[in-house]
DNA sequence: TGTACATCAGTGAACGCGCGTTCACTGATGTAC
DNA sequence: TGTACATCAGTGAACGCGCGTTCACTGATGTAC
């Protein structure tokens, strides 16, 4: 019986549709001294597979291996384990989101338009991206090992400096007289509950007759912060 | 070398804390008639694997079949493959869940009562069991193959029918001049996705500095239901 | 009342698959002398 | 300038495991005659 793992990258590969895909062109090892870019191909890969399956089980050590190009094993020299690549994953589209954020609010100047332009960023990267943003949201832990300790210590910066943004939005809103918001550390969560609604809901329950996106996001924002009209 | 299914009900399983459990019992099979039981059993089964580890992944077919304490191929008799079993657990959960509001709902009479006491009993339920909500709400998929949409169609109306509920309410507040919502429809649905995210993300992010709950939720349904003081 | 048979509620063993992981290896590129 | 050696960026084959699924079966319970 011929081993399974005769497959390699210049062998024709089969999709997740059923449809034959091309066979890839064998993949040109990294030059001397440059072995750690394989880390950025493999988190490319991995985001790759998540966005087309949607599915952060597709995710496996060997199908990103594929993804990449390389042989099983050598997913091992830049990652201890499946986990590991999952969290970079997660670590690198949390920062394209805060970065989408951070971009759209220094397009404004006003507090409040910086206050919905951070926002619409926030949405607009989730409805573009469900699965990508599903990853860093929706991961589930319920018994906090080691390994979710690590993504927490991972990520827990980089969504504590985002959430900070928002705030310091609405600091500027309430300074300016345009918010009359008491607590702008409670009420930008309050918002940030209703945008994880409006972005993880609607895919998820597609047949649902969900009202217009924006006019929602208008509606949460000046009703949460309590923007004078 | 052994079979590995050799393992059955009645031998010493290890539990995925890596601690012996005790040896089951052998399970009695149901009474002649009564197979039909063994659904009841295998969805029951796999809610608890669901509760305990958190991740929809583990509910596979032999695991519920170990669970139950039945051999691996009688799980076909009632469910065709493990999708099945994960839409019928979608299914009684968001039962309950209905059946929880209905209740908090029908003990109390004045409209706004109502409103807190619904919204309460949803969050409460999606704390209380956090991973049973998850299974409900934050299923994946992107491409809508046939099975997802056998999904859809039977957990669809049962969230028409109990969002049908909390809109019904907004409407007899608005009625006891109580609201000022001019679409009780899209409020509703603003506090849906509020609510989704009080439930659902402060356990996915343990570490963040959530305010407290409670008085988020009366925030939520004050600001975005525009009831008045 | 006895007995043959049908039905029902499941078993038990085996299969092929993809997975993570191991182990020894390979072949190109730089470096020491 | 030539050559031996070390390092680097990976391979290739094999393993044991849990999975879904198959196939023929078993043994208790009802039913027909």
């Amino acid at each position: 019986m011929p081993d399974p793992d005769l497959e390699t990258s210049s062998t024709r590969v089969v999709d997740d549709a059923g449809t034959v895909a091309p066979p890839r062109p064998p993949r040109q090892r990294n030059p001397r001294g440059q072995g750690a870019r394989l880390r950025d191909e493999i988190i490319a890969g991995a985001a790759a597979i998540l966005e087309r399956t949607g599915s952060e089980e597709s995710i496996t050590l060997r199908a990103v291996a594929r993804e990449v190009g390389i042989a099983p094993p050598s997913m091992s020299r830049c990652f201890a384990d499946r986990a590991e690549v999952i969290d970079a994953v997660v670590a690198q589209e949390l920062t394209e989101l805060r970065d989408a954020m951070v971009v759209a609010k220094e397009a404004e100047t006003d507090p409040a338009a910086q206050l919905f332009a951070i926002v619409r960023a926030y949405h607009a990267h989730g409805h573009a991206h469900p699965n990508r943003y599903r990853v860093i949201f929706e991961r589930r832990f319920l018994p906090l090992w080691e390994a979710e300790q690590r993504t927490m210590d991972q990520t827990a910066p980089l969504i504590t400096e985002t959430f900070g943004l928002v705030v310091a939005t609405i600091e500027r809103c309430v300074e300016a007289g345009i918010s009359a918001s008491l607590d702008p550390f409670a009420d930008a969560t309050a918002l940030w509950f209703a945008l994880h609604g409006l972005v993880a809901l609607p895919p998820t329950i597609p047949s649902f007759p969900w009202p217009d996106a924006d006019q929602l996001l208008v509606t949460c924002v000046t009703r949460l912060i309590r923007l004078t009209p």
